[in-house]
DNA sequence: TGCCTTATGTTTCGAGGCGAAACAAAAGAA
DNA sequence: TTCTTTTGTTTCGCCTCGAAACATAAGGCA
């Protein structure tokens, strides 16, 4: 189990080495679900107590570690100190949805610190307008939250294609926003000095499966995840790690074609899954309101309702052909139903298992599975702050200078 | 630019840091076109000349590197030494194909050392058999390869799904063979010492495209590779590397569902891209005997064949279907058409780029594009001796002990 | 021809960081 | 009280790299 430096073409010095290992135990007590002495690192790690030692000492000066209080158990020789990660680190994640606005500051270990969520229909909402509200609200939270806490940064969810780097907005359909540059947005109306980036809300939820603390694994290291808002997102998580592609263009699952003589699509082409999965498409099936939740859909298709038993029929089916094709494709049996889609994975499951056991070519050796990602509204600005959280994880360095 | 050491739980060490570092130094010689001296290693790895040198060195006494000839360029200043990956350093390609059987020796350099590849209809062949017949092409293979070669290991390419890790071929329709432990087999008949690993043909044959030697980025780092064999079956490239999976169960494009309603197929599903655009459809919807040749039937398309031309247009249909939501999912514009997909890439790809650009979100943004993996036969076997290469590569310090 | 300039490669020295091993500390067990 | 066990600390030596001076091998120019 030799380590191997990251193929950075840069060379590798004893810095390097402070660096890497500082890292290491970080993310070695954080990746742990109870406290951890020196020893327990050195142990886990390889390295020496000394070593260890070393190096937790210095992330304790920084703040990145805390110390616990001894814990009374009754063992044998000299107690251990526990380790913790620093609950002084924290980030903000933020998130707008057509339905929704949210903020919410999670720690480095994972608890949620403040938030604030606010119900809002925003689709075809002004840009700027949202923006402020969003930064109001922001504002809220962070006067509402403890002092002495080190923001290290801050990622705002949004439902549509974002390039990462440029900070720009490409495509939110069910926003009405298209080629929006955010950045002087977002500093108009945030904290000066602090950083957000931008990132789709789908990808982030997923983050939320994939940990359920920073640098704490989840119970699945490969799943596909579907966001299920207005439209239908997705995310592929590989070695728990989201694979986001070379630009923010993947995972588009609502727009893989299930049905090539359907109808036309908003996006030029035809017979898309949402056509047939998405919210507003289950609920006209079932002759439901679109402001109907899909609580109501449940209902309905569990009493027994013929248009709402066709509805979630229909969803199934599409939902099968769809996520057999990204199954075959990508070679990931597990799937993590998120957003609306959460609540309907019981109804969903039977038939949509079906489908993917006749489907999926590797069904015989490993069924594919449909899993339900229930959790608090807002999944994607929890997943924002995760992954500023991991900025720090992978490298803490960083923040000791 | 701090280079950062992998995610791998363990402590780095001083001898971590030369590790990594003799593997920088390595890859930089690899990764360029030309010979390197030490002074350039130097300059793109940001080392100090000494450390370079002193790296370089001990690489040389490894034959991992070879001085080359001076280059009597009129140049100012003391001339550098030219350096070169290790000629002596090799690895072993196989495959085994529906149509044939590959062997081929590749060095740290990307040069074809020695190659046998025999035409053989192996459908239904015998495993035994058909393994034996691969040794012997293997022994004369080496018997006639230059003597001093050091052979790193080797892999077998095949038409199928693959458990790499225990080495059985879990499924491979077209040549009949399914759940086949391959690892005593091989044994067998292959020289004692050698470890070779299985892989699916279309990953290994991707890593020609990816890499145009051990080390060189090809032309394009993130695309699509599709291999038609007599089914269709693709790798994702993300970055330079072939994205496996959890298991091999990736990239089966070739059941995909494009038609929903279509025919059934003999995988259980109905609809899959094969039944359409697999060369066994193409051939038979052009008119054309199961044995014709790509060729055959561009010649005929080209030639303004009804049947031909329609043969072609119904694939080109299909493959935009299914293609275009693999792009939508995982973001990637680029498609590399391999195998016999490569011949017919011309005549397909009017249609087909017009199917995704209607069919791809993104293809306002960043229009989908068509290319073709010309190439030598048998690019499985070449990738595979590229991927055992690329373990050296990987930790060159292991070779040097 | 001889000296200067330039680029490459080598040698020497010092500093940073880790491992090994002895040591100190803090508890339970006998 | 003393022994045992586990954790944490200190000291020392080794490894590897960077810095800087030095050596080498060429072209340029008077």
């Amino acid at each position: 189990m030799t380590q191997r430096l990251a193929d950075v073409p840069s060379g590798a010095r004893q810095s390097t080495l402070r660096t890497t290992n500082l890292g290491l135990v970080l993310r070695t007590v954080c990746a742990s679900d109870r406290p951890t002495s020196r020893s327990d690192v050195a142990a886990t790690t390889g390295m020496t107590r000394a070593t260890a030692a070393r190096l937790v000492d210095e992330l304790l000066a920084g703040g990145l570690l805390d110390e616990g209080e001894r814990d009374p158990l009754p063992r044998r020789g000299r107690p251990a100190t526990p380790l913790l990660p620093g609950a002084a680190f924290a980030a903000l994640g933020l998130q707008v949805d057509a339905g929704l606005l949210a903020a919410r500051v999670v720690d480095l270990r994972g608890r949620v610190v403040a938030e604030r969520v606010e119900q809002a229909d925003l689709r075809g909402s002004e840009p700027a307008a949202t923006f402020a509200r969003l930064g109001v609200l922001t504002e809220e939270l962070l006067a509402g939250a403890p002092t002495g806490l080190r923001l290290v940064g801050g990622g705002l969810a949004l439902p549509g294609v974002v390039d990462e780097l440029t900070g720009v907005l490409l495509r939110a359909p069910n926003l009405g926003w298209s080629d929006l540059p955010t950045a002087g947005l977002l500093g108009d109306v945030l904290p000066a000095g602090l950083t957000v980036d931008l990132g789709n809300e789908a990808d982030l939820a997923a983050r939320t499966v994939a940990q359920e603390a920073p640098g704490r694994a989840g119970p699945h290291r490969d799943f596909l995840y579907l966001s299920g808002q207005i439209g239908i997102g997705g995310a592929v998580v590989l070695d728990g790690r989201v694979v986001t592609g070379s630009s923010g263009w993947a995972g588009e699952v609502g727009h893989v074609c299930v049905q090539p003589d359907g109808p036309a699509c908003s996006c030029g082409s035809t017979g898309c899954l949402e056509l047939y999965a998405g919210r507003h498409a289950l609920l006209r099936a079932a002759g439901l309101p679109l402001d109907a939740s899909s609580g109501d859909l449940a209902r309905l298709a569990r009493d027994g309702d013929p248009a709402g038993a066709a509805a979630v029929e229909t969803g199934a089916w599409a939902l099968g052909v769809a996520l057999a094709g990204v199954v075959n494709v990508v070679g990931i049996p597990t799937v993590v139903l998120g957003g609306h889609l959460a609540e309907l994975a019981d109804l969903l499951r039977p038939a949509l298992e079906g489908h993917l056991a006749r489907r999926v070519l590797s069904a015989r050796w490993r069924a594919p599975r449909i899993l339900s990602a229930r959790g608090p509204l807002a999944a994607g600005a929890t997943g924002a702050a995760l992954r500023a959280l991991d900025g720090v994880l992978a490298d803490p360095a960083h923040r000791l200078g």
